[in-house]
DNA sequence: AGCGCCCTTATTGTATACAATTTGCCCGCG
DNA sequence: CGCGGGCAAATTGTATACAATAAGGGCGCT
């Protein structure tokens, strides 16, 4: 791994994610560089990664600009990923080993508990989720698959919204992943792949109504400050 | 769109499929830039695009080499597209407009004719399934989809076999392309998904016997030669 | 002869200067 | 007041030199 890139990539993906900047703002090399603190050369390697990431965005003269998703781009987004993490979970379900199915109710468990303490630990619910995920698609012994998933996982927007879901969004995310393994421990396919479909789909719904909760108390003021 | 390494991009991409060099061959920023006649910078960047739709591959220092794809990589990668294009299929029977519609008559009936010259004109007839294939992609508008799709399809070891196909085999693609035709003009999406999926599952056991077929001309002399 | 270390060479990574392109602004003209 | 041309500034693209790293080969040691 070459070190100043890859540092660039760490540097802007979290500036990215702590909200630093909102989506629509352009940004520059320049500035990305000075932040990262290397120069163009690698902050463009490092952009091109976050652009296949669906983290950034350039325009049509190439002007680099934090992506923006829309409510029905973020549902497409789910819906590809309920189809591709569906289909990892059926191959998970026939490959995992009995360790690697400990270690995702380890991992379970510590989602339940950043969830049960109250309040519930969001950070660290999304940690032990992206992990528990992964865990999963890496069982699915899928490289392209792997690959393909890499792009859609991890948007800002999704996660930015996670720190609003309900207790019970939460809850039930928690109990999604039990049934999972359940169906994991049960070398069930299609009972897992059918377990995967609807935990993402809710985690959509999730998102969807965390999203209007926000509209509802922010847009008034956005409209009386325009 | 940039000059220089768009160019790379293209030139590199033709000698790659062209098959000037063989899979799993070892290839330089410095050989590239030569070839192209530009920098090593705009190379890189094209090589970064060529990774990104895995015709090219690094080793684990960043060395760069010619993809390699074993059958089983290959079953993996079509059983995505199946996935994905069965989805794209799907939502075009509901979006493609009659235009559109009839411009995939336009360029099937190109393909069929490629098919029954003789011998058959295979170039044409890859050429015409690719904008077959896009136009399909394209008229499900989902941004997201169109760009994983971009990573699978277009496979040099695919395109290479192509060229082994049985006159059935080409003739079988065609008649699937019709019935996908008449699954839009009866704006039936589940019906549309469930031939692009037989579709491309019979292209992929197509791509297998022709590879088998080359395998058991070849293999004899090249163990004879070591 | 085999094995491991070191030095050389090949290859990729980074910085930087300059080129090309795009944007935005200002100013003059209608 | 609008609008169009053209200049200046901002931004991305490319070339090149040098740095860092990895591979390969030879040489001596055992």
């Amino acid at each position: 791994m070459t070190r100043a890139s890859d540092n660039a990539y760490d540097k802007i993906r979290s500036f990215l994610l702590e909200g630093n900047v909102a989506p629509g703002e352009q940004l520059t090399e320049e500035r990305l560089a000075a932040i990262t603190g290397v120069s163009r050369t690698p902050v463009r390697e490092a952009v091109r990664r976050l652009e296949r990431e669906l983290l950034l965005v350039r325009n049509e003269s190439n002007r680099i600009f934090v992506a923006d998703w829309s409510r029905d781009e973020v549902d497409e987004m789910f819906t590809l990923r309920q189809m591709l993490e569906g289909h990892a979970a059926e191959r998970a379900a026939q490959r995992l080993t009995e360790d690697q199915i400990d270690r995702l109710v380890a991992i379970n468990q510590e989602l339940h508990e950043a969830v049960e303490s109250s309040p519930p630990d969001v950070e660290r619910f999304l940690d032990a989720n992206r992990v528990f995920h992964e865990l999963i698609t890496e069982a699915a012994h899928s490289p392209r698959l792997a690959e393909v998933l890499a792009m859609l996982v991890e948007q800002p927007v999704v996660l930015r919204t996670a720190r609003k879901y309900s207790v019970e969004d939460l809850v039930q995310s928690a109990r999604d992943h039990d049934e999972l393994i359940a169906a994991f421990r049960a070398r069930d396919p299609s009972w897992a792949r059918a377990v995967m479909g609807s935990h993402l789909r809710r985690a959509f719904h999730a998102f969807s109504s965390a999203v209007e909760e926000a509209m509802l108390s922010s847009a008034p003021q956005r409209a009386a400050a325009e």
